[in-house]
DNA sequence: GCTCGACAAGACGACGCGTCTCGCCAAGAA
DNA sequence: TTCTTGGCGAGACGCGTCGTCTTGTCGAGC
């Protein structure tokens, strides 16, 4: 029978995600184990193995509050371009505002505290397609229907043609960039993003 | 000192190779494990780690060589179309051209035989950037500079405009049907590539 | 005050790690 | 031919982590 939630210690919780993320970050991924996670949360490692199946659903469950910290922290400083977790500016200049939020985008990417567990993540969702699939679900596709909502605003707006579908545009610009990030397949820079959206929106084609 | 390379057994090397594709195919690549490849061909562990480093680094070679000998075998067929492992056609029709070897690259992607093996090592790469960076340098960016070279064909044909980067322009197609099988993040179909085809030629912005 | 179940701690057998020590055997030297 | 050399298959070894199980503690609700 599964155990009971209302009895669940949420200190225990806490200290269980920090641990993982810290040495996720200290040690890397294949070097970080239940066992070290548990000495260092100060936790029986029954209490881990009572609530998560593995190590990469201790490290998805942990990620997933990191980033729900964060963007609660970046709404309330109402900071807008930095890092915009919630939306996608409209200016109504589409290049500039996708400019501005793929830049936001490559400094989260070489962010530290971001960077080793989300590769972690991105690496075990690659072999294995339950992590993979959730990894999208929770984190990934949300963050991607910003631009399918941006695009669809562009759209109406006449700035982005009305046949094409959304999810498969954002990729043209996106996508690229994951690449290079997951891969090491190439440099990522600003002036590489901002590249990435004109050749996107203006096409490969001469006009 | 370094083991005498003359004396290598050739017939330890092929089998260990053999052992390591099946295993990562049948059990998955974290259940692959060094004693697991000995075993199955009949090898002593000392022998591999004799000459290789890592079991990452065991299936990298093991996969190059599979690699080799399809396009090899390909070579030999000359199968145009097909699995054009060692050139991007050029009919002169760029969009089509492109639609031809993405659609081809479907049906490699979704091949058992190299999804295995080639799914765990994008992964190891993805959290241990020596084997990522041996794994694009000596795999990816071969098959990617062979779009460079179409794409600066088409330059010369007036096709592409001649002031884009072609290694940049290539992953506005290339990278997101990367990402989609990477990462689950869609499905894969020819309809898919065709309109990435499509996007990326002509681009989001009204003509 | 009593019960119940999560908790910290850690013992347990299983297993893969990487190193090592054995004979065995084939190729080149004497 | 005989001798030497070094890779070879096999597997023993100590170590660390796995996931499970046991023990005693503690706090919340009846």
């Amino acid at each position: 029978m599964p155990p009971d939630s209302t009895r669940r210690s949420e200190r225990s919780r806490r200290a269980i995600y920090d641990a993982a993320l810290a040495l996720v970050t200290e040690v890397g991924y294949p070097k970080t184990t239940i066992e070290g996670i548990a000495a260092r949360a100060g936790v029986g490692k029954q209490t881990i193995y009572r609530w998560w199946s593995s190590k990469a659903d201790v490290l998805l469950e942990a990620f997933i509050d990191l980033s729900a910290q964060a963007a609660e922290a970046a709404d309330r400083a109402e900071v807008i371009g930095e890092q915009a977790a919630y939306e996608i500016p409209d200016t109504g200049d589409l290049e500039a505002d996708l400019k501005l939020v793929l830049r936001a985008t490559v400094d989260e990417l070489l962010d530290p505290a971001f960077e080793a567990p989300s590769r972690a993540l991105a690496a075990e969702g690659v072999v294995n397609e339950e992590v993979g699939r959730e990894f999208v679900g929770k984190l990934l596709e949300p963050q991607l229907q910003l631009y399918v909502k941006r695009l669809r605003a562009a759209q109406e707006q006449g700035a982005v043609r009305a046949d094409l579908d959304p999810r498969i545009a954002l990729e043209l610009f996106v996508s690229p960039l994951a690449q290079r990030w997951l891969q090491y397949t190439g440099p990522i820079t600003y002036e590489y993003t901002d590249k990435l959206v004109e050749y996107a929106l203006y096409g490969l084609a001469p006009r």
